[in-house]
DNA sequence: GTGCTTTCGCTACGAGTCGTAGCGTAATGG
DNA sequence: CCATTACGCTACGACTCGTAGCGAAAGCAC
């Protein structure tokens, strides 16, 4: 993950034990304290390692929250309901669920704020989150495509951009409905999404 | 906006001079500094008062920024440019103008954050910056129901949550593109936004 | 004008956090 | 057994926080 020495054979190597520690114990501390009042010290204390360890593996708090948030969104499939609705439908009930966990909530904006100062931070979360799911939207394009229910894709480009554009809508309305409009994302919620994107990529698609 | 005394007649008032100064250097911290390296005495300093002026006017960092970023939003307008397209297309570029600008991008997202473990902050969001300009999805929407684009609405509760739905689209799009995948929303996305949404809302009607 | 009230600028303070340096110990590979 | 790297621990100066106390300034009522 931020590996220093690549190929360094010699030497005590890195606890990994410490590692999921850490992050584990990052995750937490954003719950009971949140984004501002987190200290590396208290994630130190809580995963029982030095606070000097920190420092030897991160180089600071927006690093090692990004990477403890990363790996929550790595528990998103895309299950096969059988329609590119109901696929899509379970896609945004997971990601909701994800981010209705307190460690995701203020864990995610708070990095994204820090990235707007942070070129090595943005990179760093694209790399880490957004492409890493970007993933799913494919997938399920690919095989609702299998399935004929979109047309098969003959522009690279113009394909790329139709990803990108998905994945902002869908991603971007769950974030502002739990996080900044402060609602839940339940089923009647997504549900309505769903149908207004589907329809509305049927239709743009002509 | 945060008046502690909304009938104190006598004694020195504040300086409304003060007030504007603050914000201003608040949002001018936010570009140089970043959310987390922003010290109140900083701003002071700029602002060209006493610290504990600033500490008599609000509680802490997040109300100030709160306070400082939700003035920003107030500069958006709903255009008449013919067509509910064309007017939605009208206030999404102004709204990723203002997104495009360093004060907005950090201090927004780095409030929300804070709000996840904050109920009078998100309070306070929402009512200085969500329920403020929801009042354009509303007015849009009105204005096509007079042009005759959509159907008038007959039940209040379901007109409602589309609003929200609409709201948390395009807000949370924008949002999403700008500040997440890091990639501008320019005229050709917002295009390809507004075609989706107006497409699929009009074929969710039926 | 004379008071009364509230805000203002300034200084100082204890408490807490930051990130680093130094040192002895632990765990590997050659 | 020896070189090398990671680890835990302690201590440190620098910085920020939010508050308290003070005299001066700016209004209003009379």
């Amino acid at each position: 993950m931020q590996r220093r020495h690549p190929a360094s054979r010699t030497g005590r190597p890195r606890s990994a034990a410490a590692d999921t520690a850490i992050l584990a114990a990052t995750r937490q501390a954003l719950v009971d304290l949140g984004w501002s009042k987190l200290t590396l010290s208290d994630v130190a204390v809580r995963a029982g390692v030095a606070k000097t360890t920190l420092y030897r593996r991160w180089a600071g708090k927006n690093e090692l929250v990004v990477d403890a948030v990363a790996e929550l969104f790595d528990e998103l499939t895309l299950p096969d309901r059988g329609s590119l609705a109901a696929d899509i439908e379970g896609v945004v009930l997971q990601f909701a669920a994800i981010l209705a966990r307190p460690e995701a909530r203020s864990g995610l904006m708070a990095v994204v704020a820090e990235a707007t100062r942070d070129e090595a931070l943005r990179e760093r979360i694209r790399a880490s989150i957004v492409d890493r799911q970007k993933r799913l939207v494919i997938a399920g394009r690919t095989r609702a495509q299998e399935r004929g229910e979109l047309p098969p894709e003959t522009d690279a480009e113009r394909s790329a951009r139709a990803v990108d554009l998905i994945f902002d809508m869908v991603a971007g309305s769950v974030v502002h409905r739990t996080l900044v409009s402060n609602q839940p994302a339940d089923e009647e919620w997504v549900h309505g999404l769903t149908r207004v994107l589907l329809s509305g990529l049927a239709a743009s698609a002509r």
